[in-house]
DNA sequence: TGTACATCAGTGAACGCGCGTTCACTGATGTAC
DNA sequence: TGTACATCAGTGAACGCGCGTTCACTGATGTAC
């Protein structure tokens, strides 16, 4: 039966929010259209009416992603003031992050997966990429005036590379030094 | 028809390059059996005479993808001699890595999707991982006496990362970009 | 505000398709004498 | 070395299954008067 727009619109961003968890945590592949909408309490048929095709949706789904992960940069790094760098280096090289796959850095978790996509995802992470990096500089510049973009760009690829790594990795306590070397080497004043 | 033992295992490892070259192009679930097999000459009947599963070879393939990388950077390291950790850095932070997925790196193409795959594919890339990082700490050592183990495993992972940035981008200058701020960061005595 | 009709989000059955896997069969290879 | 038989890598048809997608239908919602 029908429903009203207020709550068809509520059901549209309910699916994009489970699918932008769950491929992060299982891939494209790795769920189908009938979960997802089984993830948002509705059933597979009223897939199209929302959704182009299952392509439309991981566009919408890594946008979503994108989005709060920046939406969560900006905040973190707003809260830290002037120590904003270091919080989000912290805050990105945690064994919390790596294991929470489903919530956390798409570009770790899909990037690959994205460069195999044809050219759509690629434009869209790279947009993510920029604005990810835009933070990253600013913060960095308040804590070394001295500090290039390109600095904050080698910094992102530690991080990102970092938790690949770490998740890739099956000891937890070696992904914990993966993380750690990672942490030490971005913000070597704090070094023990 | 049967087919004599010298050539069945020739068939075999023919059957795992192709695997392990066309995973990283196209993931696990990007291709099938029938093109693996294909790949190979033969068709898909054989396949189970050779493998328990697609599984089975998912983790020989990537095997095989490891252990080619790491002869890959051994050959490398010692044709740079004294230069080894400058030859290894520079040559996997190149557009030419970027664009030969299929025969690159398998950590930074299959990392994330690895780590999906239940715990025996991250055991096999945590030995992989330690190997990599062993041969770019001896290197690192050689230019940089005071350099710890935790300092290439750092460098690892800014190389893996910028990788997956470089790849997950559209723009090829920028992915340039990416490939050179890391170089920058990890060999900053030849900055310009 | 009330009525009549059009719209359309959601349902569930059905579609074709390609997947991983199984199987009966073939015939060259390997082995035993 | 030659013969008889067992083995088994490879073939191609067939399997069930789950996938993305389509469709006729429902009935509450939205709209026009």
């Amino acid at each position: 039966m029908r429903v009203n727009r207020i709550q068809a619109e509520e059901n549209r961003q309910a699916v994009i929010d489970a699918a932008s968890r769950l491929f992060r945590e299982r891939g494209f592949d790795g769920v189908g259209v009938a979960e997802l909408m089984a993830a948002a309490g509705l059933t597979h048929g009223a897939f199209y009416k929302q959704f182009k095709s299952k392509d439309d949706l991981i566009a919408q789904a890594c946008d979503r992603a994108l989005e709060t992960g920046i939406n969560g940069w900006r905040r973190a790094a707003a809260e830290a003031g002037e120590g904003a760098y270091a919080a989000l280096v912290r805050r990105y090289l945690t064994p919390g992050h790596r294991g929470r796959v489903g919530t956390g850095c798409v570009i770790a978790s899909l990037g690959a997966d994205a460069s195999r996509h044809g050219p759509d995802l690629p434009r869209h992470f790279e947009s993510g990429v920029k604005t990810f990096v835009d933070i990253l500089a600013a913060a960095l510049r308040k804590a070394d005036p001295a500090a290039t973009p390109d600095d904050a760009l080698a910094a992102f690829s530690t991080m990102v590379g970092a938790l690949v790594l770490a998740r890739a990795v099956d000891d937890d306590a070696y992904a914990r030094r993966i993380l750690e070397a990672a942490v030490d080497r971005l913000l070597p004043s704090t070094r023990a």
